[in-house]
DNA sequence: CGGCTTTGACCAGCGC
DNA sequence: GCGCTGGTCAAAGCCG
């Protein structure tokens, strides 16, 4: 199995100057949850954590066996509906050029926040605003801004619970994040380094 | 003036 | 083929 839930708490962090969900997941690493250590096959790792808050999901195209049996939100079955439904392109052939180009992976988090937007270090361009069919609150579409990069991420308020915000990442970072080269702070490859691991084939 | 957001239009895929 | 839906584009407007 190929998909991994993380969650993890911001409340655990206890730094408010943190809003970064990729930020929160490193910090839980000092409440005792080291992630190069996890194994990412038993999900039940990751259930049964007290600090649960948040979801990720890796994808891979050359993984047939996504799972997305462990969560009942809605908009999480959405977002892995959606990449099971790449995947099928992908095999398929379909537009397959524009789905490597694309859905290199996804990373979806779920957190509890009262903030509209987390800031995750990246500078972000807003390129759409679209109000969905499974969600009553719009759906944000952001992209990167440095030159090159083609991450994408989609903001949401949880339609169930809107006290979450979902925020979905497509692809990786070809560069630092402004964090780093401005202010010096905790890097963020570390999401990528273990996206890899969770990722056999690495795409 | 440059960078960013807004927003309606457009496009592609899917199901019927 | 047609309508629905989600994702993207791009012109216009806003703001520092």
């Amino acid at each position: 199995m190929n998909s991994t839930f993380l969650e993890t708490s911001i409340s655990q962090t206890g730094n408010p100057s943190f809003t970064s969900p990729f930020l929160y997941s490193y910090m839980t690493q000092d409440c005792g949850y080291n992630f190069q250590d996890c194994d990412f096959n038993n999900c039940q790792d990751f259930e049964s954590s007290s600090f649960l808050d948040q979801l990720l999901v890796d994808y891979s195209p050359t993984n047939n066996n996504f799972n997305t049996s462990l969560s009942e939100n809605p908009i999480l079955q959405e977002s892995s509906t959606n990449i099971n439904h790449l995947r099928e392109k992908s095999k398929g052939g379909i537009k397959k050029e524009k789905m490597n180009e694309r859905h290199i992976n996804a990373v979806v988090f779920r957190t509890k926040t009262q903030l509209e937007i987390l800031d995750d270090g990246y500078k972000w361009r807003k390129y759409g605003k679209k109000k969905v069919k499974s969600n009553t609150n719009l759906r944000n579409y952001y992209k990167c801004s440095s030159g090159g990069c083609k991450v994408k991420k989609r903001i949401e308020r949880d339609g169930h619970d809107s006290s979450y915000l979902i925020t979905t990442y497509e692809g990786r970072h070809n560069h630092e994040s402004f964090s780093i080269i401005y202010n010096n702070e905790i890097p963020l490859s570390f999401l990528n380094e273990w996206t890899l691991q969770a990722i056999p084939n690495g795409v």
